[in-house]
DNA sequence: CGCCATAGGGTATACGTATACGCATAATAT
DNA sequence: ATATTATGCGTATACGTATACCCTATGGCG
């Protein structure tokens, strides 16, 4: 086929056997609705015999659009490097598909926080909009997103819906879901309940978490220990500090709700090597029901977040936004799933 | 698009503001010999002012090069969709940075083993080449790897590098890393050893890690069993199933090695039902040292494979075959990670 | 029976860059 | 001194597509 004897076709040799100019071949792959039915019909008969395929580079150069999103991911800060979240590693599927389904490709990046990426993308036209992914320190981010609103760069980012944010987010419902954690917890008979997981405004979604939690607790009465809350990032390493901390302050506690399962798995080994039978003396939650959460030992109980619906949702409002449609800030919900580490 | 102050400027912006032309100040920038070097200095530091980048439509247009590396991911053909293997999903760190460090981008696309995507990424000018990762049905893929080589397609795979396949081929020293296996099984006294994961030409790779642990076997004065070789695909479910079946057929083991971790979890599970005692009734081995590993109970032993190494040698690799540098296919080393599901 | 709208498609050109050539000037060889 | 070769850069043009604009033949309408 498209071997030596024909170079990859092009437009023209289309229009050649077609026996009309390349202008109309190009309207009727594009779909105008100025080339006669029968005519078009021809020339996507041809196109299919010769293997024909649009050039990306010289669609995107006339065009300006390059049906291209960047996917750009944060790593944690954390000492460890080159560690994602397999939270978001997982929501990498669902985006992918989508893209795929709506004719975009995907180009995908990872990104320390402090990096000029939001330079990086914003001309030399790689891609139409992007997708921002992961958890970090939300005070870092935002000159960088006023920079993209500036630009008038398309973007999307996955986190904190609440908070009223620069530019397009979607996200889970982590009010509602450190609600339900919460009240599993009372319901268990936890009062001392702790929290890993920085609560400023530097996490805006470890904040709802918490706002939830306590929520929770002040609808069973019960008032939450500012003691009892202590930062984290999402990692095991910091999720082990914090809980060792915990331990080392002497507050008692019952149970803790974790930020992210990673610290979860982290506070429990803590907890584990610091002689601690789980879930008897402390219960635990996480968040985000990684695969792994199902392996721990005792496994934990998570708060899942629907993570084929994130993906979809993340495209579609992109795209949204790319096209000039109105798009509003939308929220989906999470789940608690319940496991051995609140099974009393 | 829409930026009010100054649109994007181009290199003609640049080269009015120089004093050159246009072709000069492309010159200047890819680093030509014939640019003076007083010339070069001030076009860059013209550039630096304006925020200029190299448009790369316009770039890839005219040279025919896009700087671009599609990262294809098989899905295993499982029922449960949607599930790629976790150490694949790890891998992408070290591509993503290898292709940044190279300056390419990365385009990433998830396929089903039989889809069209060898025609898909041929022509459309996307990438320059491609990066086939996934464990899958070895047979299924080779007409479609021949139709790449026809096509001209450059292309590198992650799998078995000791058969005379098709292509360019990174991988790890699976049959040393059997032996491995094997011989530390042997070493803590096990003799009937079940090994979990097809071991016929449609998974070289775990074909691979069969022979390595036969060989040991043999070393050791064993002869493999062939009854105890189960067929199974990289998932946990497969796993789990085999491992029943192993259980139902009466056949007597006294230790398991799995051709990937999510087989060995998935095994672990119906020996745990089964009220086997692990690893003193089973001790049992995986394969890839996916973060689950270490969560398990017991935790599991299992092999690591250079992760790191493994993006880097891809992308190498597949760039050295873009630039016509001569290639060879590469081994990379694995090493035996022993944990508890080994430790008697 | 003339007039205008419309369908269908051609002509010309722009998108922004990279490269084959050509042509000076300067450096070196003869 | 002249012939030769680098050096440094400008001129012209190609990459393949999409779109603004223009033209022609119809058909409907009065």
């Amino acid at each position: 086929m498209g071997r030596q004897p024909s170079a990859k076709p092009t437009s023209f040799d289309i229009a050649y056997l077609a026996g009309v100019s390349q202008p109309t071949v190009s309207r009727a792959l594009r779909g105008s609705k100025s080339v006669s039915a029968a005519t078009r019909a021809n020339i996507e008969r041809i196109a299919r015999e010769l293997n024909y395929t649009v050039d990306k580079n010289a669609s995107s150069l006339r065009s300006q659009r390059t049906h291209t999103l960047a996917l750009l991911f944060f790593e944690d800060p954390t000492p460890d490097e080159s560690m994602i979240n397999p939270f978001f590693l997982s929501m990498l599927g669902s985006i992918t598909r989508e893209c795929a389904r709506r004719g975009y490709d995907l180009l995908i990046s990872f990104q320390q926080m402090h990096n000029d990426w939001h330079v990086a993308y914003q001309d030399s036209h790689r891609s139409d909009g992007i997708i921002l992914l992961g958890y970090g320190d939300y005070q870092l981010y935002l000159s960088k997103l006023e920079h993209l609103v500036e630009m008038g760069t398309k973007f999307v980012r996955w986190g904190s819906v609440s908070e009223e944010g620069i530019g397009l987010t979607v996200g889970s419902d982590n009010v509602g879901a450190g609600e339900q954690a919460g009240a599993h917890l009372v319901e268990i008979g936890r009062t001392k309940i702790a929290f890993l997981g920085d609560a400023s405004d530097h996490a805006p979604e470890f904040q709802d978490r918490y706002a939830g939690l306590c929520r929770a607790m002040r609808a069973a009465g019960l008032e939450p220990d500012p003691a009892l809350q202590r930062g984290a990032v999402s990692s095991e390493d910091s999720g082990y500090a914090a809980a060792a901390a915990l331990l080392a302050s002497g507050q008692p506690f019952d149970a803790i709700f974790a930020a992210s399962d990673l610290i979860a798995i982290g506070a429990m080994r803590a907890l584990s090597e610091a002689g601690l039978k789980l879930p008897h003396d402390v219960a635990i939650i996480g968040f985000d029901d990684i695969p792994a959460a199902s392996l721990t030992s005792p496994t934990l109980t998570t708060v899942m977040q629907d993570l084929k619906g994130a993906g979809t949702l993340l495209v579609d409002a992109l795209l949204s936004r790319i096209e000039d449609r109105p798009v509003e800030q939308r929220i989906l919900p999470a789940r608690l799933v319940k496991r051995q580490s609140t099974a009393v």
